[in-house]
RNA sequence: GGCGCGGUAGCCAAGUGGUAAGGCCGAGCUCUGCAAAAGCUCUAUCGGCGGUUCGAUUCCGCCCCGCGCCUCCA
């Protein structure tokens, strides 16, 4: 069973297969900006996308390439690194980091190219080159150059708004207008370079226009082509890449290389938090370690995340943290009970829901639907096949809080008075135990101490 | 204003033209000094109103409500 996939572009399911002779399957992930730490919706998309590397990778064995960017040059790096006095690259090496542990700790796989905007400079330039010899580009007096949206007649294709439209109507629209007027010739137009500023600092390179810096979206542009080449499989990132992001990828890359950029583009929805959209805008984020410093795993997260339609918008809840972390307690006893058995039991529904069209909350389903029938005739290969995956983790490690030495103390009077079958005692002490939050779970040999439910 | 998404049990969440998976929580029972774990059992007619149909939660229309994008953004 082939995987299928939404596709933006035709608002359909549609196969995903590598197109190119060569049978490599090219995946490009628009990646995070570096400047400060990603939030639990970057991670959603990040989570959703590694299923599909999985996926892919199961599908395609060693014929999979996986790009996926890092942002580390733009308003926000350059921001961030001029506020703290501190050398560009320094901060967008210290995010990165932090990026790369939280993937890590979410048990997303690195992808098997990740590069940067900084690093490739030249490869832009060259690009926004051509767009100017082609006439799709013009340098405006500042030594900024900007794409021109009216060169390139399906500009608009994948988000279905016609530059027009972007013009009508609202304020918000004003607002932008009066941004960028003085420079670009139609509001529609967006930033191939950007002439240096003085609050850029020495953020600055060298290009045929005068020193600047790269617009936003030509960094895909071009990595994608380095990497992957003119044409790619599936490009993939958060509904809010969709437009303008994606749309400017494709006007670029269209123009310059004269070929389809992406075969099938993919977008992930929104986590939101109190019903609305999680944003650092809006300040309504929780980073991985505020999740952490709650109790949770990052294992748990990641179950959370993967426990609703990556197409449908999910309003996210500390509850649901709860309910993942008993869920995987549950897989974790099942698949001890499996030890190295084999079987022949049916575990096929759990990735054909993955397959169609990454239906993760099925195919949770079709995996407790197993897994409440028992182990028996479950084959622990196969079993171990759907936690890859579906990316979790089983051994990661539960939650550990923890243990007050003065908890410690009454937990072992506890179960001192229980071997001296006062129950009494026992009782109160356990009594105790939980005013103060720790329940205490009783083994034949001995006991564990866990913060109460909540 | 333009483009788009969603409204299913206490919470979360799949799905289907023929009376609705699963998770969490809760309740009862079994087991057990107690507690926990484990096992068993129980908990919905799918936002509202019309229409199509033998039959709609699933298709169509209208309405109500919520959210997203159109501006940096996963």
């Amino acid at each position: 069973m082939p995987i299928r996939l939404h596709e933006s572009l035709t608002r359909t399911p549609r196969e995903l297969k590598p197109a190119q002779p060569d049978g490599v399957f090219r995946f490009y992930n628009c990646g995070p900006t570096v400047y400060a730490p990603a939030h639990i919706g970057n991670f959603r998309s990040f989570v959703v996308n590694d299923v599909i590397r999985r996926l892919l990778d199961l599908e395609f064995p060693g014929k999979v390439k996986h790009v996926r960017n890092l942002t580390d040059v733009d308003d926000k790096t350059i921001k961030r690194a001029q506020d703290e006095q501190r050398p560009l690259a320094d901060v967008t090496k210290q995010w990165t980091d932090k990026f790369h542990a939280d993937c890590a700790a979410l048990n997303c796989l690195p992808p098997h190219v990740e590069p940067t905007a900084t690093g490739h400079i030249r490869e832009q330039v060259d690009m926004i080159d051509v767009l100017m010899k082609k006439g799709n580009a013009y340098r405006a007096a500042d030594g900024s150059v900007y794409f021109k949206v009216s060169s390139f007649d399906d500009y608009g294709k994948l988000s279905r708004v016609k530059e027009r439209e972007l013009q009508a109507g609202t304020a918000l629209s004003h607002k932008s207008q009066a941004a960028d007027a003085d420079e670009k010739e139609d509001v529609s137009d967006f930033a191939l370079w950007k002439a240096h500023k003085t609050e850029d600092g020495a953020n600055s390179w060298d290009s045929p226009w005068g020193r600047g810096r790269p617009g936003w979206h030509i960094e895909c542009s071009a990595m994608s082509k380095k990497h992957l080449g003119e044409t790619i499989d599936l490009h993939t990132g958060g509904v809010d890449l969709l437009f303008p992001h994606h749309e400017n990828e494709i006007a670029q890359s269209q123009c310059c290389n004269g070929a389809t950029f992406a075969h099938h583009w993919y977008h992930s929805e929104h986590l939101l938090v109190d019903g609305r959209k999680m944003s650092k805008s809006l300040g309504n984020l929780y980073t991985l370690d505020d999740l952490k410093a709650k109790g949770f795993s990052p294992m748990a997260l990641r179950y959370a995340l993967l426990a609703s339609h990556p197409r449908k918008q999910q309003n996210f809840t500390l509850d649901s943290l709860h309910a993942a972390e008993s869920a995987l307690k549950t897989l974790r006893a099942f698949r001890a009970a499996l030890g190295t058995q084999s079987g022949d039991a049916v575990l096929e529904p759990i990735l054909a829901a993955l397959r169609d069209d990454l239906n993760t909350p099925g195919a949770l389903g079709a995996l407790f639907t197993l897994v409440n029938r028992g182990p028996a005739g479950v084959d622990a290969a196969a079993f171990d096949r759907v936690m890859f995956a579906l990316g979790l983790d089983l051994n990661a490690a539960a939650p550990k809080a923890e243990i007050p030495s003065d908890i410690a103390d009454r937990a072992k009077q506890r179960w001192e008075a229980k071997l001296g079958k006062d129950w009494a005692k026992a009782d109160a002490l356990r009594k105790d135990l939980a005013a103060r939050g720790w329940s205490m779970l009783d083994r034949k040999d001995g006991y564990t101490l866990e913060p109460v439910k909540r």
